[in-house]
DNA sequence: ATCTATGTATACAGATCTGTATACTTAAAT
DNA sequence: ATTTAAGTATACAGATCTGTATACATAGAT
C-alpha cells in the first residue's frame, strides 16, 4: 500500500503545477511526468482536465482552510484574538517562498464566467472562509458579527492582493492594524 | 486615414480579449480575426505575443486609471471627498455587465514569477493607483498621506477581489464605509 | 512614374494541447 | 490457477498554438 494512491498523487501534483503556473499553462503531460504516472491512469480517476481541475480545488479549499483554522487557534487564545490572528495566519503564509497569490482568485482570473464550475468553487471557498471569521466573531460575542466578518474578509482579500501583485510582505500587518479598528468597535 | 491604426486596432481588440478570456486562453489567430488584420501585421507591430501583452497591459494602465481619475474628481469636489469619490468610481465600474475584476490582478494570476516583465507592469499599475490616492490625501492635508493611501489601497483591492470572485457587487459601497472611518481619523 | 512601406491572404513549420487506442504487465481476489 | 482490475508505456488523432514564409495589392512620397 503507498503513502498515496495513484489518483493523491495525480491531485497532489496537479495542485503545485497549477498553483504554480496556473491553469492553462499547465498540461497534462507535465502532471503525469511529475506524478509518476501513466496517462490513462490519469483519464481514469478523472474524465477530463476539467475534472481534475475542480477536484484540485476542493483539495485545496480542504487544506488551505484546515491550515489556516489551525494556525489561527494556535495563534490566538480567545475567539476575540483570533479575530486578529487570521492575520498572523496569512503573514507567514505571505513569507512562503512558494507564495504566490490565493488559488482561488487566481483560478477565477483564469475562469472568469461566474457561472463556470471552476469559478464557483472559488466563490463557495470565499464564503466558507467568510463564515469561519464569522463564526469566531460570533464566539467572541460582536453586535453584528456579520458585518464584522465581512470587514474582515475585505482586509485579508486585500492584503492577498497587496502581498501578491506588488510584493508587499507586510500587507498582512498592515491589514491587521486596520482590522484592530473595526474589532474594538464591534463590541 | 482611419479612425484607428491598425496598431491601434490590434491592441484595442486584443485588450477586450485578453480581459474577458485570460492572456493564455486568447489565441493570435482570434485577435487578428476580430482586429480584422492579417498576422503579419500583428507580427510587423509587435515582435512576439509576449510583446503584444505588454503594450495591451500599458494602454489597460492608462486608459483605466485616466479613466478613473476622471470619475473621481467628477463625483468629489474636494480632495477629501475624493478619497471616498475613488470608492464611487469603483463602484460603477463593479456594475458594467463586462466586468470580471482587475486587468493587473488576473494578469498576475497568470504571470505569477515577479521578475516576469508581465507582472512588473501589474505592480507598476499598483503603485501608481496608490501614488494618485497619496496625492489626494496630501492635497486634503492628511497627517500621515503614505500610511491613509495604503490603507485605501487595500481596501480598494479588497473590494475588487470581492466584486469579482464572490459577485459582491456591493464590495465598492462595504469598503467606502470603511474608509470613512480611516479618513476620519487621518487628520 | 517608380520606389518603398505597409497591408492582405494563405500556407506552413514545428511545437504543444487534450483525449483515445493499443499492447503489455502486475497484483489481488476468487 | 485463473480471472479481473488497475497500472505502464507509447503511439496517435485531431485540434490549436506561435511565429515565419510567400506572393500579391495598394497607397504615398519622391
Amino acid at each position: 500500500m503507498p503513502i498515496l494512491s495513484k489518483r493523491e498523487s495525480i491531485i497532489s501534483q496537479a495542485l503545485k503545477l497549477f498553483y504554480q503556473h496556473g491553469f492553462n499553462a499547465t498540461g497534462i503531460d507535465r502532471i503525469i511526468a511529475e506524478a509518476g504516472v501513466a496517462k490513462k491512469t490519469l483519464y481514469n480517476h478523472f474524465k477530463s482536465k476539467d475534472e481534475l481541475i475542480l477536484a484540485v480545488l476542493r483539495k485545496r479549499d480542504e487544506l488551505f482552510r484546515n491550515k489556516m483554522m489551525r494556525e489561527t487557534e494556535s495563534l490566538g487564545k480567545t475567539p476575540r484574538d483570533r479575530l486578529l490572528s487570521i492575520f498572523e495566519a496569512h503573514h507567514l503564509w505571505f513569507q512562503e517562498p512558494s507564495f504566490v497569490g490565493c488559488m482561488f482568485i487566481n483560478a477565477s482570473a483564469e475562469f472568469s464566467a461566474p457561472e463556470d464550475p471552476r469559478h464557483s468553487i472559488c466563490a463557495e471557498h470565499k464564503r466558507l472562509v467568510r463564515e469561519y471569521i464569522q463564526d469566531l466573531a460570533k464566539q467572541a460575542g460582536a453586535e453584528n458579527p456579520e458585518a464584522l466578518s465581512q470587514q474582515l474578509n475585505l482586509l485579508l482579500e486585500g492584503a492577498i492582493v497587496e502581498a501578491h501583485v506588488s510584493g508587499n510582505k507586510e500587507a498582512a500587518n498592515q491589514a491587521k492594524a486596520m482590522a484592530k479598528v473595526f474589532v474594538n468597535l464591534a463590541f
